[in-house]
DNA sequence: ACCTGAACACCGTTCAAGT
DNA sequence: ACCTGAACACCGTTCAAGT
């Protein structure tokens, strides 16, 4: 019944023809479905109603696929496109707009915390905001750096620890809160009494409370400035 | 000629015995030799010199393997035993214990930082020791709560960057920093500004200036603290 | 109880065709 | 130029044996 019509030589024309365009986009598709565990080159191809190795003529290999649709993702990347206001502002809105976009991609966090190439080319656009913002307020460069390093660290680690459900949502909390009070109240103590004294909010409003500590921290090493 | 006398079958008494303990710790060795990439568990049965499916009977699958193996890694993580002195210092050889367990196994980062097990019961010890440092100095326990997320987030994405060699060193630095200079200088202002003003020992220092902007920030963030 | 060996359902990728 | 198809050298894991 399906249409299994694939014959060899040239592409019919029209949407079946296969680019690296299209083979990136869905295989960005399919990572957000599926996840990386289940993408093969094979899977793949049977998406795209396509001979497995027909991708390799758009794509040099699986390495080079993940690496384009992590560019890929990284277009979508919103960074705000005016720098003014706080500084402190400043870095709050592209924090925002870097955990959203892992947000709306939580399969492919690990490939963008992961991959070489992002650091180089990828995420520079982000470290030019963020430094921008910085210089706008006269931080210090030495501080500058240190800051933006720092911020890069933040934002990978959380998104790492978000995309792998180290922080669960309410229901799974209240469950390890419970679990603490019972079993490990002896064990782990300082975790216990923090723990009971946390509101729930707190949970929550994390991104932003991490975030808040990072930019007291770089005000305060910086001498001169508002 | 080499010894391929595998028999059916129990196997010969003395060191032939196949232990748990025995396939993690030759996981361990190959995943520090060889990376994730290469690890199989057919690999790993010709290292031990065995039917790849004598390994099942040791360990439920591959991911029980990989989790056993970070929970190897993670025995060897050396806290400070003693709780005394500045509350920064504390948290400052706690970090640096840390790092140096993920430094001395960068192949195996990606799975601390990703393993879902990590943070429910292996980084107990490290999250229970930053929180009785910052309790030690009262700080509050809202503060204690955000201040200790953060730092594991900090903690992870800096291994994480280390690990997959974001952090180059001087030669690669160098490099990028010509790169930089000669085709980014308009594209990229304030990151090339930055970088013509921060020297060579900063770029070394950075995990203890991006510790102390956390530290820093966590202080001031605790009204009547010291 | 512990290990083997064949078998199953997969992989990524090379290479020689087809149109 | 772009796709196919067979083939190669691998995978993880199940299941039925062996001792």
């Amino acid at each position: 019944m399906t249409a299994k019509s694939r014959k060899p030589g040239r592409p019919r024309t029209g949407e079946g023809a296969l680019t690296r365009e299209r083979v990136l986009r869905t295989a960005l598709a399919f990572l957000d479905r599926e996840g990386g565990e289940s993408l093969s080159m094979r899977r793949l191809a049977a998406e795209l109603n396509v001979d497995p190795m027909a991708i390799y003529h758009h794509v040099s290999g699986k390495d080079a696929l993940i690496a384009g649709v992590v560019e890929l993702m990284f277009a979508e990347l919103r960074l705000p496109d005016t720098a003014t206001g706080f500084w402190q502002d400043q870095i709050r809105s592209i924090a925002h707009a870097y955990r959203a976009l892992a947000a709306a991609h939580p399969n492919l966090v690990i490939y963008m915390a992961t991959n070489p190439e992002v650091d180089t080319a990828l995420s520079r656009p982000v470290n030019e905001a963020l430094y921008a913002a910085l210089l706008s307020a006269n931080i210090p460069p030495r501080t500058a750096f240190h800051a933006v390093n720092l911020l890069v660290d933040f934002l990978n680690g959380y998104a790492l620890g978000e995309s792998t459900g180290q922080l669960a949502d309410g229901s799974e909390r209240e469950g390890r809160r419970l679990l603490l009070e019972e079993e490990l109240g002896t064990q782990f103590p300082a975790t216990q009494e923090i723990m009971r004294q946390v509101a729930v909010q707190d949970l929550r409003a994390n991104f932003d409370a991490e975030l808040d500590l990072v930019l007291a921290g770089i005000q305060v090493q910086s001498p001169g400035t508002a």
